[in-house]
DNA sequence: AGCGGTACTAACTTCCATGCCAGTACCTTA
DNA sequence: TAAGGTACTGGCATGGAAGTTAGTACCGCT
């Protein structure tokens, strides 16, 4: 049986491809979702939008974060290829991390949720009682 | 494969009021995204922006969500004024689900996100890029 | 000589999100 | 009578994410 309510004018369709809304459990796109929507994976993304990195930068900005979870972070997105990983041969080491042109991608999307989420954050969370 | 290391042309600039890229550990910002890309939560979301929908048919388009996440998932997104839930006093009980106003600003943000995913996800999970 | 900075890796532990199952209350259909 | 659908709640278990600690190799400073 339908749920018959008035589709909002702001609503937004999503493409036919997913038309159910979501996707099977266990697909490549909740994988990828998982990588990029992980607690450490947005903020390094989100760091990154601003341009290329050190690892000790990156590890004061994404503040928290362990050396551990920094470097597997890193590795996921490296690995799906949103980073790219440079690092020179000199002492002391001196690696550079930077976006992918397909990172950027990427990043064009996350930064405006980001950004949402960083107006709304104070009035939606703070607003409620904490117990 | 090109990797612009120096502002590309593509950057997205964040707001200058999280310049950082990345805000304090434990803040409300933090939090609030933590709910939103939480597992279930940008799945529920998603299935949301088409429109209201009941309690049973959000456990099926979220495939594999257990009756307990999608419960504690819709809760905290009520909580964070981003769903709205209305119950009719029947038997058997009906309940819907919809975006409010707020939910429907985030989903507008999350749709094109997720989309990006799902049309890159084959690509990059499955190995091989040819650029 | 000893400390700190740079960029990590690995092993061990802790903890929470999630999963699984059982129960509730009422009605309908077989 | 019993099974099944609807919309949940609560308890226990667990797995994987995350934290902690330590170690590596080299250099520059004091």
């Amino acid at each position: 049986m339908e749920v018959s309510t008035a589709d909002p004018a702001h609503a937004m369709r999503l493409p036919a491809a997913l038309a159910d809304g979501v996707f099977p459990a266990g697909c490549p796109s909740r994988t990828l979702l998982d990588h990029i929507t992980s607690k450490w994976g947005v903020l390094i993304l989100l760091a990154l939008s601003e341009g290329g990195q050190r690892w000790s930068e990156l590890r004061r900005r994404a503040e928290g974060v362990s050396e551990k979870m920094l470097a597997q972070t890193l590795k996921t997105l490296e690995r799906d290829g949103l980073v790219s990983r440079k690092a020179q041969p000199v002492i002391p080491p001196r690696v550079d991390y930077s976006l992918t042109e397909r990172g950027y991608e990427l990043s064009a999307l996350l930064v405006p949720l980001v950004a949402w989420a960083f107006e709304n954050a104070d009035d939606i969370i703070n607003g409620q009682r904490t117990d």
